[in-house]
DNA sequence: CTGAAAGCGCTTACAG
DNA sequence: CTGAAAGCGCTTACAG
């Protein structure tokens, strides 16, 4: 179907390249110069009304669509930015993904999409093939703890914005949520609602949300003098199967957790599912929002983070830059929002 | 910072733009032709290791980076493939749009991907901007519903898949769920459990998915000798407001619904929280799944369909084409798959 | 093994 | 109002 209008030729490479009509072919069948074509395409004065419609009319005879690679080989900017996050398809980062597309379309920009999976070669592998690309910026939430790698980038150029995580070893524009002040203020809760024996489970460490979560809820236990036992916290990832086996674990003995503060999303719905199976309650205040929590029985009681707000602050930072702001790289912090539905208000057994 | 390592320039662009090192360059430190340098750093055969070695200290010393933009240009092939579809935020579409990634990534292709928000002039409007970069591929979900625009584009070799939802008034490749199939099944499987009186609320006409799921309600409906009513049958969008006020009109009065098959994950999910709130039970049936449908109290009974599967399916498709296969377009259709979790399972009140 | 010339399809700077 | 020439940064085709 592809070459039904086209003579046929020996492969589909040729087929594929050899017949789009240029500005070249335009200028000879209007028979006016190649810029006068360039003039008509771009909308720029200076061209009679009758030489306008017999160059618009060899563009409908001939189907041509000006090649945008040419144009941003002469121009510089290539009016497009990269994405670089963990999981295109993680609830998190779809709504902030399409907040930084939005930003992207206003801007007149189109979004390069991809995901590092949490492996730090491949975000480094994506964020330099973008920059090969000569996206005008970059968008990261960072898998990798070492951003050196975009030093000479930067310096040639290329706005970066870290969201969600900050940037490591490298001094860098970042949009976060205040992950720590979150983390107190749900670990407090519990507390205020009587509990003392408290558990964590996060993801793995060195993640920096990750680590400031942790670090929010050793600070609620100290600020309120309770002691931390160790075997109260696990970080290590959000696999089902890990995540089960040490709430399990956390749940049992004689001094069993009476409240779970869980450090994302995914630990959260675990936990929701483990819990749900059990006969003793245990209270639960996880950090993320997610679609339905306040349906479940009952309604899960969060720290609600704005991903879509992440993403729109980070590429209006990123476009400010790319029109020629150039102050000190700067961090925004964004709250979080303590959401009680039910489950962090349990009291803990009698 | 970005030009701290630079002499100061007039302008932010020039900045940006005016110092980055090229091919030229390396040659020229390097004290080599301008082909030696696109050799070492394509690694093609054919330099010795002592040229070889020069050049990569000029590349290193120089900070050099091949421009792809050039590169594309004179090679023809862009490695990048557009995804156009409804929402990149969006649950359904967001697995979808992680398997068009890995399958674009597997091939060495980098990804544009953009929202459409359901506007037909913006589905084409991002089409033809990615065509006019010479995406060399294309995967669309429609929300148009005439795509002529994209004939010239497809003779011209770009190649497209369109994904969830056939293309409109041109042939073309497209990888769907059996829609009508599934809401047949959902319907059917409320039938078997006694119920009569069932309502259908679906998204807006003339999108396909919406009229396909409606068409298999109705032939489960008449295939079982039940007459629909037709204030039975709502189509119009999923906003919350109007899904609200369709099912309670549905669920009240002497003929009051006893079932309600709900015609995509968002009418489900605002369904879930309506009947949530109602004494009588009303039973449910969704089409799609969705995250957490298991713990719901009752759980919610779905036709499944797979995303994921869908859009690696679709890309897989079109790097076939681009691999220069040739047959006419096909039409794949994947099998929506009922889950039973208790909501469809419920009987109508005696 | 190496490199000078031409060209990809546009835009820029300039001249008429 | 219009267009010929040069050039963006690479690769291709060719010659040495």
């Amino acid at each position: 179907m592809p070459d039904s209008q086209h003579v046929p030729r020996p492969t589909a490479t040729a087929v594929r390249y050899g017949s789009r009509p240029t500005m070249k072919d335009v200028a000879a069948r209007a028979g006016v110069g190649l810029k006068t074509v360039s003039r008509v395409v771009n909308g720029e004065p200076g061209v009679t009304a009758d030489t306008e419609s017999r160059v618009r009319a060899a563009i409908e005879a001939l189907g041509f669509r000006r090649n945008d690679s040419a144009r941003i080989l002469r121009k510089g900017r290539t009016a497009s930015i990269g994405l670089v996050l963990e999981d295109l398809a993680d609830p998190f980062y779809s709504p902030l993904s399409r907040a930084v597309e939005e930003v992207a379309r206003t801007n007149g920009s189109l979004l390069f999409a991809g995901s590092s999976a949490e492996v730090p070669e491949r975000e480094e592998e994506l964020a330099l093939a973008l920059c090969a690309r000569r996206v005008d910026g970059l968008v990261i939430v960072p898998a990798s703890d070492d951003h050196r790698y975009l030093e000479p980038e930067i310096a040639a150029g290329i706005a970066t914005v870290f969201v969600d995580r900050p940037a490591s070893r490298i001094d860098a524009d970042a949009v976060l949520t205040d992950n720590a002040g979150g983390a107190r203020d749900g670990v407090a809760h519990l507390i205020a609602h009587g509990h003392r024996r408290i558990g964590f489970i996060g993801d793995r460490p060195h993640i920096h949300t990750a680590d400031e979560r942790v670090r929010g809820y050793r600070e609620a236990m100290a600020a309120h003098g309770l002691a931390v036992r160790e075997d109260w916290v696990s970080m290590g990832g959000t696999a089902p199967d890990r995540v089960r086996a040490e709430l399990e674990r956390m749940a049992s003995g004689p001094d069993a957790i009476t409240a779970l503060f869980s450090g994302n999303n995914r630990v959260t719905v675990t936990a929701v599912r483990v819990l749900s199976e059990r006969d003793r309650p245990i209270a639960l205040v996880g950090f993320d929002d997610f679609e339905l929590a306040d349906l479940l029985r009952p309604g899960v009681t969060v720290i609600a983070q704005d991903p879509a707000r992440l993403g729109r602050t980070a590429a209006e930072m990123l476009f400010r830059r790319l029109d020629g702001e150039t102050a000190e790289p700067r961090r925004v912090e964004l709250p979080g929002r303590l959401i009680p539905r039910g489950s962090g208000e349990l009291p803990p057994p009698q």
